[in-house]
DNA sequence: GTCTATACTAGGATAGAC
DNA sequence: GTCTATCCTAGTATAGAC
């Protein structure tokens, strides 16, 4: 669990219920993201964490309790940019949807390491005794759902033929993320991650639209 | 690198140029595969897999000479299965083709151990310090390709739309597939993989002919 | 071919000083 | 809040006996 601390009160404003002296506290939480994106979990270290930031593990393990609870605040606090995105408004239309897709596709290419950090963790996640299984089962049933009630809402609109599959529909939509996502780790100068996803929505709506 | 024998050599023959004694060799091989899926290849422990096979850790450094080497035979030898059966016979049409991606996803329902495996290895892998890095940016390179080039045939045959982008295509159908399996490796009841490639593909076929 | 024993390295977590 | 010191556990690989 994330450690209890007062911080999303002070959402708004710059002054918020907390000092600023946690400046420490979020340099961890990055670089942690850094390890986690190369070595995963399991074979990342909590002391090499600790000299990436000038502190010792004794000292890193003053702001997250354990290893673990610094792995669910890294995910917590990454889960923000996402989901938050895509989750925030209810889009006008089908396409106004996709296109924050899209959008979301070229956000991450600007940040390599949180997408290297989620493929090389949903890897290991996959046993169902780590530590952040938990969390992208729910993660991935919850973005599935969202993805499933606005497909439905644009059949309902009649944006979408009726009878569309809408669970199958965004099965794929999930997957052809994910499956990009993959091929642009392994190469990423070689592989248009935005593009390939722009083309596959494209057609889907086209192939999904009311004759 | 795996072990020099001469295994390949009696490929179709009974008996060949080695002895049946190997099983103990092929079981450290299949349970490998097993541990590998559920822990990937930090975490798991020669130790384990040795004592799942009833010997100790020094009796199976006897077969393979390092954690690495057994890694490496374990892909050496499942590329076989996945790979052969894609690459084997050139197919007559791009339908056949995808028939096969089709059949190819049902054998992968029946054995989710190695469906795991890859998932699991290919998240860790995405480090460019890990001992199968340089193996899955092979075998993604190699299946693409070939993807493309039957893609290519199917274009040159008038059964594709001329102009089509074959590696765009390529790309969508590898990211399809290995975005189902994410979804099936963390929910198996709730996703039908083949039922979902066969949708797919059959759109993406109707969307490539030529009107 | 398999065993036991051991050398070596490393990681997580705790306790207590400053 | 950070440090040092320490405990404990675990893993790879090697050496040599049987």
């Amino acid at each position: 669990m994330a450690q209890d601390r007062p911080r999303t009160a002070a959402k708004g404003s710059a002054r918020g219920t907390y000092a600023v002296g946690d400046a420490r506290r979020q340099k961890i939480l990055d670089t942690a993201v850094e390890h986690f994106a190369l070595w995963g979990f399991h074979a990342s270290s909590l002391a090499r964490i600790a000299a990436a930031c000038g502190i010792t593990q004794g000292g890193l393990l003053h702001h997250f309790r354990s290893k673990e609870d610094l792995l669910l605040s890294v995910l917590a606090q990454s889960e923000q940019h996402d989901v938050e995105r895509l989750f925030a408004e209810p889009p006008e239309s089908v396409a106004a949807h996709f296109a924050t897709v899209v959008a979301l596709a070229e956000d991450n290419e600007r940040r390599p390491g949180l997408v290297r950090m989620f493929h090389t963790l949903v890897g290991e996640a996959a046993n169902p005794g780590h530590p952040a299984h938990a969390y992208f089962r729910q993660r991935y049933a919850r973005v599935l759902d969202h993805t499933v009630e606005l497909l439905q809402a644009g059949v309902a609109r009649g944006e979408l033929r009726p009878g569309t599959d809408c669970e199958a529909a965004g099965r794929e939509i999930l997957a052809v993320m994910d499956g990009l996502q993959i091929q642009w780790v392994l190469a990423p100068a070689s592989v248009d991650m935005p593009a390939r996803l722009r083309g596959f929505l494209d057609r889907l709506l086209r192939d999904l639209s009311p004759a």
